[in-house]
DNA sequence: ATTTGCACTCTCATAGCGAGAGTGCTAGCA
DNA sequence: TGCTAGCACTCTCGCTATGAGAGTGCAAAT
């Protein structure tokens, strides 16, 4: 990294805060009228070639203006970037939507994922709050026919899982009320090792261990976090981005749309969340092709992890262009992932 | 309706399909020579200035060729096209598919709407099976602190709903317990209209009132089978059609981009379908702006219903553009139906 | 009742062109 | 030495003109 003097960084930020707001190159001239530089257009020029040297930006093509690259808006989030908190009119207003929606816990997620879409006119996901190792609360075995039974469990996040089970032997609705009454005893409270440890350890009959080895099957598969996205909002304003829908030849903007789309409909962002977020907490920002995923090198992320280490969370963010208003989005990210930490503590009654 | 000869609608048929096909206008002399025909073009143009004059056909411009309307493809899905059914080896696939899932309810879902969206190259919709009434399985309170409780619902087609309750007065685990379980015995099996005519004969704690009147409402809100969508699969198939991405002027296939993407993105052809759908049974095609929703005008719906009428059921079918392979589309849609109807009858044990 | 032949219309792709934007460099100035 | 003014140069972008090709409608012929 070269050294980067006060003036180098005072550009920097001009040009990309430029660029962020207008998605078109940046000439020396333009900055040095909209942000007040008290140097010449030709003073700025030179310190934009020495930024170009550093491959902080580029230029499209000769006698265009510049443009920043990943590792420029990466030093800018990095060292330039103030975040823009929301003023305290925004967050009453979004305080006063969840006051509005009855106490539903799927319809708060929703709510959350649409007002970060809008409020950033680019799309969120979102993953549904569950427990970050599935933990047992109930489950109940129906009868269905003489051989097939249906498992039903109710996880301590609330989520459900249901699943057919194929019996060896007939077994009657009473039969199996009975034995999942015993077996709920057992189970209850418990994760999937404990579970699948304590099948191990004593003997069952073949029905009380096809149930519990699915228990501990389903609970196990539940733990990932990031197993599937739920919630999707607002990737029509994706599309009504410059770079979607304006900006450049014709097919080069088709292939960034299907790219986009493709990644946002097959959620092929997860893989680099999962490793992003595993190393460290708070807001995250992924910028562009950083993350040597081809298909994600026009689109940057910032996420966070919601909820309580350890118990229930989950995966809240937005997805746009890198050029992106990184400042506000982290904004908005933290400031959603402290509205939803605050309602799963009060929903499931933890100390914050 | 004007009297439509043989030879008219053999050559309406041979150019909806030509269409459907080439996504460009379809000139005379193509029909003959693709078609066979055995009639000269001008034959043909003769017949096709009838079938513009009765509005089951256009052109763009003068000089170029002609375009189905929305009527065109009434007619033609009404009296001309054969419903291609599904080949043998493609239905075999289909099932070795659903083999391979373990058997879990959501899985299956998510996999019908994939399996649609590939074979017919276009979005594919479908909301996951509930009852067409709520029947409460099962409930229970959990304490959270003093005064505010968590409800958690399991009903009968296995959903599940949580809500947060405020009480009135402070209760502890203990007593919730044994009050829901009181509850419990007494709602078991009940649909929204049997709680809510319950609550209104008794006398009730505030407490227990609360409860029920809740839960009343959690099952009625849940009646509506068209409640949302929880699926969507192969939204960029569409953005590949080329009426979304090669054809006609910019802005034009912009402005279509974002109406098809607006519509599935906020599912707005739900008032379309519950209407289409709760009027009659079976696979229903929905052309374009048939229904003066303006923004569906360019879009058409082949949906049909599944699962046991009065029972657990939902909704699925596909939405792509006008220009759709209709037979096709009907034939993958009433077989998909088959499929999770027979899914869903082995789960539930339904007989047929 | 068809078909042939032909004039006519409209689109679409291509090339050419000029204006304008923005640069890099050089020479001069504090 | 660091900055600025001036200027020639380059590249894009939007506009217009143009011509080929596609497809029609119509009139006359079969």
């Amino acid at each position: 990294m070269i050294p980067m003097s006060q003036r180098k960084q005072d550009i920097l930020r001009a040009l990309v805060e430029e660029y962020i707001h207008s998605a078109t190159p940046v000439a020396s001239e333009t900055l040095v009228r909209k942000y007040r530089l008290n140097y010449s257009s030709a003073t700025v020029r030179h310190e934009l070639a020495g930024l170009e040297e550093a491959h902080l930006i580029y230029q499209p093509h000769t006698s265009a203006g510049r443009v920043p690259t990943d590792l420029g808006y990466r030093y800018f989030v990095e060292h330039l970037m103030q975040e823009s908190a929301l003023s305290l009119n925004e967050q009453r207003l979004i305080r006063h939507q969840f006051y509005q929606v009855q106490d539903q816990l799927d319809q708060w997620v929703r709510l959350t994922a649409s007002v970060m879409a809008r409020l950033l006119h680019s799309a969120a996901v979102m993953t549904s709050p569950r427990a970050n190792i599935g933990f047992l609360k109930h489950f109940e075995v129906l009868s269905v026919t003489e051989l097939t039974a249906h498992l039903v469990l109710v996880l301590r996040d609330g989520t459900v899982k249901q699943q057919r089970l194929l019996l060896e032997a007939p077994m009657d609705q009473a039969e199996l009320s009975a034995l999942s009454e015993r077996l709920n005893q057992l189970y209850q409270g418990k994760s999937a090792a404990e579970v699948a440890a304590h099948l191990a350890r004593y003997d069952f009959t073949p029905v009380e261990r096809l149930i519990g080895t699915t228990i501990a099957h389903i609970l196990e598969q539940h733990g990932d976090p990031l197993g599937d996205i739920f919630y999707r909002e607002g990737v029509v304003n994706i599309l009504e981005q410059p770079e979607y829908s304006r900006m450049g030849p014709e097919e080069e903007r088709n292939e960034r749309v299907r790219k986009v789309m493709e990644v946002l409909e097959q959620n092929r962002f997860l893989p680099v969340l999962a490793s992003e977020l595993r190393t460290s907490d708070g807001v995250q920002v992924i910028i562009g092709g950083e993350n040597e995923w081809d298909e994600m090198r026009d689109v940057s992320l910032v996420v966070a992890r919601y909820g309580q280490e350890g118990k229930v969370g989950g995966l809240l963010g937005v997805i746009g262009p890198t050029r992106m208003q990184y400042g506000r989005a982290i904004a908005v990210v933290r400031y959603m992932t402290q509205v939803m930490n605050e309602l799963l503590a009060e929903m499931y009654g933890f100390e914050e």
